[in-house]
DNA sequence: CATTCCAATGCAAGCGATTGCATATTGTTT
DNA sequence: AAACAATATGCAATCGCTTGCATTGGAATG
């Protein structure tokens, strides 16, 4: 078990209690030190008013804020021009290991804009989706990026009349409210079912994810759509409980028990891992007995036992689109369209896969 | 799904001025309604001010409030009282997995404290690292929470400097100028260790991360006490160039081509993978001809073959942690003295380490 | 040379919430 | 019953920055 130890031994030194309200700098200040007056230093600091000074004093006043190691205090900007240059981000859930790479583009895109990001989790026990975003709100964010959505959902429309600009992110809703950047799921379980048609298998089944979640749905209907393109027979098809190997392993233990297939196309790789468990279970192997094909390519399932194959889709990328997204609907006036980016996923083929045994 | 705008529409879009403003309520709006000055709106509405107004003043704010659907506007508040009620948390790289968890459980207790949480990425091309922290300075956060420190780092010193409180968290910084909140990266070696010589192993390499990061080096340390405490040669040591799976790959390949070990000790699971592959390559299987050790416990480490074993930190819990103490430093008016948190490590019992074969 | 115009800078009014102080309204004491 | 205390509420200044408007001086124009 955890023990948490607070350790006297190694307190060493007092931190030295800086009066830290008489070091701040305000524009004043430097007004004073460049000798002109406060409004000319924020024209002087302000690249898009830059033009409206002389350049002799934008040199002075930009020497006298970084020698008084002027700061902006962006607390008085926000509430003068009512913007923040704040950017929040709602995340299920940090553990699944989908959102971190997410977030990363979206920071990363967002930062290069001057833009700050704040994020909220929604997958912590008792707390309220609703109460995450009016906190946000509330804090005047400029935006908001929703890595929760589900396919009709409700924050949504209550972002959409607090006037907040909003972009969804890996899930979509349906309802044409918010502009969304997610990944071509039908394609990506296309990609999937012709890798193992290729190879020769023709009874394929299906783990499905939530059918609520725009994820859970379309790798569905994408999978039922290519194996109808192909002409074989649709399912079996198990919904899982959840994204995870647990939920994996159940369904595909449902899955295998109730008919014999040579292969499963799962909707994300954690339920691929489950499949893997179920498997094992049972005695069987993968890819002999059965292929697995799992979604998301997250780190590590290349190391697994055997190689997992799966949809790989880029998920900083996506952050970074729906970033970019967002500060165009940010900026224009009178808001842009909803609109949907689309990328595309590419299949990984590793060792899960295989030619079904010629029985 | 894109809409061309006309000119015309345009131009009448920007005419009307505010689409978005209109809704926005202020505390006077909800005074007005109320029938009572603003200041008592807000005293009724601040739970450490709403003693001093009777009861059903109280009420009557509270149901307008929430009738006109009043919300906050922080940067006012933040303006005038100079603190923001945000924290800041710098990554040094959002893509590796041990920090999902441990921003994670930083949200999870900041924001049940009414604090949130704004992110900076450290592991970006060309950002630099004083600039995030001083953009974050600049937005007026109460305090920063680092997970980048090196054991001298100068980041530190800034942020002191400009009288911020900061917390370090999962790597310490030796000048003991801040609090932080670590795994005993000692102890972790030395259950590795254990549990090695345990099963007999005699000769144990050990692949290091970076000696400038208080985990490579405070590993490296826990590793060789724990060798020489059983008495055994310390050694061979490996320096990995970066914790991933390829440094992790030529360090292994190093060690082994350089002496006989029948157990290698990673400072990290990635690392630990990268040895999975040098043993591959060489044809070498684990654990028949080599022991492996981990840590961190990663997720998905326990569905690899073998199944990694390794060292367990609980980083949700640090992140917890980490907060928790800033919050408390923040609150101290005179600054709390710099202390160190230690948490226990737990050694997790898998498939890669095995008593040494018999020759 | 007078007039107009433009560019550069100063002035001052806020943005919305908080809070020390003043004031009003009770209740309590002598 | 007068004086006082205590409690509840109102008043107004303030936090630091932005920006519409006023002002100035000098260049361009007629």
């Amino acid at each position: 078990m955890l023990t948490l130890q607070s350790n006297v031994a190694k307190h060493i030194a007092m931190q030295s209690k800086t009066p830290r309200a008489s070091r701040v700098v305000t524009l004043k200040q430097v007004a004073t030190d460049a000798g002109v007056h406060s409004s000319t230093v924020s024209r002087a600091l302000n690249p898009r008013t830059r033009h409206m000074i002389a350049d002799e004093i934008v040199q002075r006043v930009m020497t006298s804020a970084k020698r008084l190691g002027y700061r902006p205090n962006s607390a008085a900007a926000s509430l003068r021009t009512g913007t923040s240059r704040l950017v929040g981000v709602l995340l299920p859930d940090l553990f699944n290991p989908v959102f971190a790479p997410i977030l990363g583009g979206i920071t990363a895109a967002l930062f290069r804009e001057g833009y700050g990001t704040i994020i909220a989790d929604a997958g912590q026990e008792g707390v309220d989706t609703n109460e995450l975003i009016e906190r946000l709100i509330g804090r005047q964010v400029d935006g908001l990026i929703l890595a929760t959505a589900a396919r009709h959902d409700d924050t949504v429309s209550a972002c959409i009349e607090n006037g907040v600009p909003v972009v969804l992110v890996n899930r979509a809703e349906e309802d044409g409210k918010a502009s969304a950047v997610v990944s071509d799921d039908e394609k990506g379980m296309a990609l999937a079912v012709d890798h193992l048609v290729k190879l020769g298998h023709k009874s394929i089944g299906h783990i499905a994810g939530l059918p609520n979640l725009s994820t859970g749905y379309r790798r569905r209907h994408g999978y039922e759509a290519a194996m109808r393109a192909h002409g074989l027979p649709v399912g079996p098809i198990e919904i899982a409980s959840a994204y995870s190997r647990e939920a994996g392993e159940i369904a595909a233990g449902q899955l295998l028990d109730r008919q014999r297939v040579s292969a499963i196309v799962a909707a994300n790789d954690l339920l691929a891992l489950g499949a893997y468990q179920a498997l094992n279970a049972r005695g069987l192997s993968c890819p002999e007995d059965v292929s697995i094909v799992g979604h998301n390519d997250m780190p590590l399932v290349d190391m697994l036992q055997p190689p997992l194959t799966t949809v790989r889709i880029s998920h900083r990328e996506m952050g970074r689109e729906a970033a970019q997204l967002l500060l165009r609907n940010i900026n224009e006036p009178s808001g842009l369209a909803a609109r949907n980016v689309v990328l595309m996923p590419t299949l990984m083929v590793r060792g899960s896969t295989a030619a079904p045994k010629t029985r």
